[in-house]
RNA sequence: CAACACCAAGUCGUCGUA
């Protein structure tokens, strides 16, 4: 059984899901590591929904499938129930903690983080590193990340990654490039990041000159090349990067469409849409914007109601495409029907009324949020 | 002897950058 669970690990590291989920599958007997390993290799492909039926059906569970499951919850920013989950633990261990650091960082509540970071009975490098993160990954901490990076006890590869992504996405293009010459060591996160420091701040050459002086590239350096080539508006030196890539991903794909999009080329865009080997919620809500950003109306409910799923983000483009051509009340109507209305459902729907002069509406909607606690 | 937490790529909202 230990051989078997080892195999599956080994499939999983190397990225073939479909063998481990085989392996698994052929098993002649599972235990609880087994199913948590099956939980984590899922969690991957952030299907939460997936990841929880998993999660129901296992036999039995203990604090590591929890942990693997509250994991799940944090990195895709569902607080509610990755806290619910922590709060009725019957004991907690550093794991537990340091997901929940996670977990309110995902959910930009910065000051609960670093309170959660405070609260845990102790603290390792890796719970520091999540903390560093929270400060990295947040607009406007630079300043605290800095503070924590050379105020805690040890910092290992990871720590200098997080500060010098803070560096690249704060706008301290030279502090990012101080960083990454004083690293002791650089791995291909390392110099990917420094490629988004590059592109991010406008210096596309020095990005260019960076991914061709790394000694070897992978399937996501490839796509944020594509991706530098995009911010920085060159659909040419982007297209020609996809087409040279090795092996594309669903990633791969949307940022080749989303290309087309911004620069105009709404034709180019459906087709990319049309050839994509597979297609998730993502790539389903970047074909809906491209359509409801040039106004596409019929064509834009057409993919509204064809598409397999729908979250927060699809409603946020139909509310907006329907506010912005004046329909009010079929925003309205699609408002209503939200389930689990929270804040990023609200602000668009209240900048709707407010923008069609239904200052009213709008002022009755505010007071409604306060009610309701979501707003100040 | 195997499973869980921390770093890089795609869509939308808010906020910034003009």
């Amino acid at each position: 059984l230990v051989c078997w669970t080892a195999m599956v690990a080994a499939y999983a590291r190397n990225g073939y899901v479909f063998q481990a989920k085989h392996l698994f599958d052929e098993m002649p007997e599972r235990n609880v590591f087994t199913w948590t390993l099956m939980l984590s290799v899922y969690s991957e492909n952030d299907c939460v929904d997936e990841t929880k039926s998993m999660f129901d059906e296992m036999p039995e569970r203990n604090l590591v499938s929890y942990n693997a499951m509250i994991s799940v919850y944090a990195s895709s920013g569902h607080l509610q129930q990755a806290k619910e989950m922590f709060d009725h633990l019957p004991e907690r261990n550093l794991v537990s903690w340091t997901s929940m650091i996670t977990a309110y960082s995902v959910y930009s509540d910065v000051n609960q983080s670093k309170e959660t970071f405070d609260a845990m009975p102790e603290q390792n490098l890796v719970s520091w590193n999540a903390l560093l993160s929270t400060y990295a990954q947040n607009p406007g901490y630079f300043e605290s990340a800095k503070l924590i990076f050379e105020n805690m006890p040890q910092r290992n590869q990871i720590s200098w990654n997080a500060m010098l992504l803070a560096c690249a996405d704060n706008g301290f293009l030279k502090d990012g490039e101080r960083i990454f010459s004083q690293m002791p060591e650089r791995t291909l996160v390392t110099w990917t990041t420094m490629v988004l420091a590059y592109a991010r701040n406008g210096h596309i050459q020095s990005a260019k000159t960076m991914f061709g002086a790394m000694s070897q590239h992978s399937l996501v350096t490839w796509t944020a090349m594509l991706a530098a080539y995009a911010d920085n508006g060159l659909l040419e030196d982007a297209r020609q990067t996809f087409l040279k890539m090795p092996e594309k991903n669903l990633v791969t794909w949307t940022s080749m469409l989303t290309v087309y999009a911004h620069n105009g080329y709404l034709e180019e865009a459906a087709q990319v849409f049309d050839h994509m080997p597979e297609r998730d919620l993502v790539s389903w809500n970047a074909i809906l914007t491209v359509n409801a950003m040039h106004n596409q109306f019929e064509q834009s409910q057409c993919i509204f109601y064809s598409m397999p799923a729908q979250d927060t983000g699809t409603w946020n483009i139909m509310l907006a495409l329907y506010t912005r051509n004046g329909h009010i009340w079929k925003a309205k109507k699609l408002f209503d029907q939200i389930p689990d209305k929270s804040l990023v459902s609200w602000t668009p729907m209240l900048a709707a009324y407010s923008r069609n002069g239904h200052t009213q509406k709008a002022l009755i909607m505010a007071e409604t949020m306060k009610l309701l606690d979501m707003a100040d």
